[in-house]
DNA sequence: TGTATCTCTGTGAACGTTCCCAGAAGACCG
DNA sequence: CGGTCTTCTGGGAACGTTCACAGAGATACA
C-alpha cells in the first residue's frame, strides 16, 4: 500500500542531547520546564532543539505517563441531525471550554456506521483518551458498554435508560414538556395535539410523557403523530397529518423547534393564522425560535451548560471524586407563537 | 491534584502470555490476526484475553509502529457558525466516510481560543495523527504553519491565500457567484445589490468579486453591504440597510443561504413580494434553501464531496502520491425566489 | 537418508519518553 | 575542617508493544 514514504526520521530527545552536549535527562527537564537546570544548560538545549527541529513524541510520553490528557466526545447522531440540531454545536463548545481550561484536549469522534462504532470503541479502549463524554446515546449503545467495561471515566449528556450506570448531565424533559403544554392550554385551547419525535431516545419519550400528563383527561391519542427524527420535515408532514385528522385543531406542542418551524410553515400554507387560529410551542430555544414569524414560544434548554457540566463530571472522576448526576433547569421562553 | 486515583493496572500482553502459558510473540500474533499460529494456541490466547481482561495499549503500539492511523480534522470557526452553517456537518461526514473505509479514525479538534490553537498544534505535532484536514483556515493560520513545519500530510477544504502550499479541495466561488448573479440579471432586474459576508475568508472575497464581475458597468458600491459572518442576522440587517439606501432595489445576491433567509424575512416584513418585487438568490444550497417560502434559488456546493476529497488528498500523501488540488463543480439550483 | 520447505514458537532489541537514584560541586554553618 | 543542604547532571530502568531472527518439529521429496 504505502509506496515511497520518505518522511525523514524525526529528531529525538537524544539527538537534542548530543547537539547540546548534555544528557537526555537534562533535555527532558528543559522541555518540561522543571527546576534544577542551569541557565546555561537551558539555553544550550533550546538552541539544540531549534537546530535539530525537535518536537516531542506524544506516544512515547503517553506510554510512560500512562495518560493522554485528552477527552473523547462521542457524537452518535443520524446524518440529518448533525446539520439541523444546533444543540450539538453548543454542547461541543461548552465541553471544550471546560476541558481547555483544565488543559485537556477535546477530541470529537463521530459515529456514522457500525464500522465506526467498533473503531471508536477501540480508540477509547486503547488509552488514547483519559475520559469520555457521550452525547445522544441510546439504549444498548455499544460505546457506552465498552466504556463501562474498561472503567473509563465518562459522563452522558442526557440520560438514556438501559445504559450503564454512569453520571450524566441532563434536563427534565418530562417536567418541561408538562409545563409548556400547561401554559399552552392556559391560552384557552380546546383541541391540542403533539408532533412527537425520536421516541427511541429518552428525550423523545419524556417529552411525550410530559404532554400526556399535562393533557390529563383531554388527552386524545388521535392527536399525536410520531416521527423518527427532530427535523423540519417531520414538522411539515406531521402538521399536515394533524390537520387532516382534526381540522379544528387549535394548539400544537412540537417536540423540538425544528419540528415547530416545519409545523408553522404547514399551518401558514394551509391558511391558518398563528397564533390566532392555532397556538404552537416548541422545545430547545435554538436559533430556529427567533427565526420563525411569529417567534416561537419554547423551552430554553442550556445546551452549552449540558456540555460543560458533563465535562466537569469527567474531570471530577479523573480526580478521584464521585461525579454525581446533575439535572439542569429549563425555562419557558414565551413569545408570539402561542 | 489527583487524589485517590485507584484505577487498577491494566493487563498487558505479558499477563495474557503468562495466563495462556505461551509467549508474548504468540499473543501479539493472535491479537493482530497474523497467520502461523496454531488453532490450539489461538484458543488459549483468546481465553486468556477474556480472563485477564486485556485490551491493547495504543500508545505503545503507535510508538513502535510510528503511526497512529488517525487523521485530525481541524475546525476553526467562530462560535455562531458551528450552529448555523450546515456545511460543516456535511464536510465532516464526507471526510469520515472516506477515512472510515480506509480504516483511519477521524478525530475532530475544534479551535475556539488561542489556548486551543496552541494545544491543537501540539497535538498534531506530537504524532497523535498521521495527517490533517483543515477547514476554514484563514491567512496566517498558526495551525497551517505548524502542519507545514513538520511536514504532516494535510489538505485544506477551501483555498485560503497566505497559507502554506498544501493541496486543497475547493469550489470556484468567484465563477459560481458570477454565474448566479448573471442569471438573476437575466430576469430583468435593474437595481441589484449584494449582502457580502466573511470578507476575511477567500470564499467571502471571491463571492463579492464574482458579483462585481457579473454586474460590470451596473456595479454600484452603494448597493453592497458587508457583514463579518454568514448568518441569518446578517441577512436581516443587511436587507433592511439596503432598502434604506435604495427603496427601488429589485434584486439581491446574498453571500449564503442563511443570509438570504434573513434577507427574505426582512423583505417580507417590509411588504415586498418575493420574487415579484425583489428577486433574491443565495449560495450553498443548504437546508435553508428548501425551508424558505418561496424556496431559494441558490448555488449548490457539494459540501460532502469537499470533505471526502480533502480526505482523499491526505490519504494520497500517506501513500507517497502527490495530492494535487481539486476544484469541484457547482451547479445553480433555480427555484422560486428569483 | 539427507535436505529443503513449511509451520509454529520464543526472545532480544527497539520505539522515545519520564522517573528515580547516585553523585559531583558548591554554599553554608557549627 | 567536617558535615549538611542545595543545585545540577548523567544514566539505568521501565512503560507495552512490534519486529526480526533463530530454531524446533513436521512434512515432502529426491
Amino acid at each position: 500500500m504505502s509506496l515511497t514514504r520518505t518522511r525523514a526520521r524525526r529528531a529525538t530527545i537524544n539527538d537534542v542531547a548530543r547537539a547540546a552536549g548534555l544528557s537526555r535527562g537534562t533535555v527532558s527537564r528543559v522541555v518540561n520546564g522543571e527546576k534544577y537546570v542551569s541557565e546555561e544548560a537551558r539555553q544550550a538545549v533550546e538552541e539544540a532543539i531549534a537546530q535539530v527541529g525537535y518536537v516531542r513524541n506524544s506516544a512515547a510520553r503517553n506510554l510512560v505517563k500512562q495518560e493522554s490528557r485528552a477527552i473523547g466526545l462521542i457524537i452518535h447522531e443520524p446524518h440529518s441531525l448533525l446539520f439541523e440540531d444546533p444543540n450539538i454545536g453548543s454542547i461541543l463548545l461548552g465541553a471544550n471550554e471546560v476541558l481547555s481550561k483544565a488543559d485537556y484536549q477535546l477530541v470529537s469522534l463521530i459515529i456514522d456506521s457500525d464500522r465506526d462504532s467498533r473503531r471508536v470503541a477501540d480508540y477509547l479502549r486503547g488509552g488514547l483518551v483519559d475520559g469520555a463524554v457521550i452525547i445522544s446515546a441510546r439504549a444498548s449503545d455499544p460505546i457506552a458498554a465498552a466504556v463501562a467495561e474498561i472503567g473509563l471515566p465518562a459522563a452522558f449528556v442526557g440520560h438514556p435508560d438501559g445504559t450503564p450506570d454512569l453520571p450524566y448531565a441532563a434536563i427534565n424533559n418530562e417536567e418541561a414538556a408538562r409545563n409548556i403544554t400547561g401554559r399552552l392550554l392556559g391560552t384557552g385551547r380546546q383541541r391540542v395535539g403533539m408532533i412527537a419525535s425520536a421516541l427511541d431516545r429518552d428525550s423523545g419519550q419524556d417529552r411525550l410523557a410530559g404532554f400526556r400528563a399535562a393533557m390529563g383527561g383531554k388527552f386524545d391519542p388521535a392527536l399525536v403523530v410520531e416521527y423518527p427524527l427532530y427535523t423540519y420535515a417531520a414538522g411539515l408532514e406531521g402538521m399536515q397529518e394533524l390537520l387532516r385528522r382534526e381540522p379544528a385543531i387549535d394548539g400544537v406542542f412540537a417536540a423540538s423547534d425544528a419540528v415547530a418551524a416545519g409545523a408553522m410553515t404547514a399551518l401558514q400554507e394551509a391558511g391558518r393564522r398563528v397564533p390566532e387560529d392555532v397556538g404552537i410551542v416548541g422545545f430547545d430555544d435554538s436559533s430556529w425560535a427567533l427565526r420563525c414569524r411569529p417567534q416561537l414560544s419554547t423551552v430554553r434548554q442550556p445546551a452549552d451548560l449540558l456540555g460543560s457540566t458533563a465535562a466537569e463530571l469527567v474531570l471530577a472522576q479523573l480526580n478521584g471524586l464521585p461525579g454525581t448526576p446533575r439535572v439542569l433547569d429549563t425555562t419557558i421562553m414565551w413569545r408570539g407563537s402561542a
